[in-house]
DNA sequence: CGGAAGATTGATCAGTTTCAAGCTCCGTGG
DNA sequence: CCACGGAGCTTGAAACTGATCAATCTTCCG
């Protein structure tokens, strides 16, 4: 378990082959900051000033239409950092970032930590391999949005939400307008096709929770494999 | 313009910061080869082996469904690279790249590549600008797909082609399957959103040429300021 | 306990897809 | 040189997915 209340630099797992010198720069260059639930860390053009990594609760990467709708690109937890696209290219935010909820947040400006990372291959290596990691994601949500529908999205969701949280079939914590804006769907969409998958059998909800019966029906849904009845 | 038929290596925009020595190991480990126009160069799922640049031709990155539908996610022109990202997260491709008309295409092994990159700086930061960009890219297709409805979409793509191919109002040269592939929809979809932009008098239609006759009006559109009439 | 935020449910509507039929352009072979 | 055939495109009608509006209900928290 990642332990960022003793000391959040060292614990990044971004800084994970950084030498004790180099911590100790980053550490002189960073500063931490508390946001309140509903918070904007920034905004959509906002100019860029560096870059940010979570040490407490989570942050929410996103875009929003003028209407009110969002979409939500990415959800951060503790280790996990954003931004750091400002720092390569374009100067301003491609997107908002809120606190989902109270949480802290490290703020490293941008030209120090340029300055480091041009000087240290192993640093750029792995910015490297969390920008492609995220380059996948994008392009399965996009693949997603384009070629599957909502359930089956909403199915390969649960899914890999039950997986990185631990075994089989597990229960879910999650607010149903997250879900709504993480999916590209509106509240009440969401809200009927899990009523549907819990009818199904699929699932089964209790409040907020929402616990996993059928892995291998779901699975099968996300294929696209079967479909939802009436 | 980009000469990439004297000395291809040395022209990829991603080399431009190498060294005489470092462009000679480049040139070592290169290998070049042909796809006409169809072929596929490599699919989703299949073993990565390394990454590859355009010298010549275009190649599209693409998603499928197994009913034939299919998300582009880039086109790539002489310059740029692709399955990058194979190199630094997951050793499989994540989508389908298949050459749009004959194609010369250079291949990189992964092992070399990775080592010279390990210890080059430079090439590692010139390799984040352009995933930083790509990032930002499939974000704002993301953000395109849950957040505009087409007519909004379309106006965006033909402004930014016409920029990038030049002056204010230009004429393309596209495919409307591929414009379908690229904007996530339908065919006939895309064929009657082009017929009422043109009905409009925001675009002119000759064959497979789009003439741009009215840009303020498709920059309104495309911010969703205005709306197409029936 | 009260209020606000979140969630559900139903009815209606809009955007887009799908199916189907026919058209146009263009290259090829007779 | 023309006819054939195919690929790409257009257009119409019907079907569907998901959005929107509106009313009601639940949950949570101060």
């Amino acid at each position: 378990m990642l332990n960022l209340a003793a000391d959040p630099i060292a614990a990044i797992p971004l800084f994970a082959g950084c030498s004790k010198p180099q911590l100790e720069r980053l550490r002189n260059i960073a500063s931490p900051s508390v946001y309140e639930k509903g918070g904007y860390i920034f905004t959509e053009g906002l100019e860029a000033t560096g870059f940010y990594v979570v040490a407490q609760g989570q942050v929410k990467i996103f875009k929003a239409a003028p209407d009110g709708r969002e979409q939500i690109l990415h959800i951060m937890g503790p280790g996990e950092h954003f931004a750091e696209v400002a720092m390569f290219s374009g100067s301003r935010y491609p997107a908002n970032a809120m606190a989902l909820s109270k949480a802290r947040i490290i703020f490293f400006p941008k030209e120090p930590l340029v300055a480091l990372m041009r000087s240290d291959p192993a640093l750029c290596w792995s910015m490297l391999g969390s920008m492609a990691r995220r380059l996948r994601e994008f392009a399965s949500i996009i693949e997603g949005l384009t070629l599957r529908e909502l359930p089956a999205r909403l199915a390969s969701y649960l899914l890999l939400a039950a997986e990185s949280a631990g075994g089989q079939a597990v229960e879910l914590d999650v607010s149903k307008t997250l879900l709504a804006g993480l999916l590209g769907a509106s509240r009440e969409t969401i809200s009927r096709a899990l009523a549907k998958l819990a009818d199904s059998g699929f699932i089964r909800l209790e409040g907020r929770r929402i616990l996993i019966e059928n892995p291998q029906g779901l699975d099968a849904l996300a294929k696209g494999e079967e479909k939802l009845g009436k």
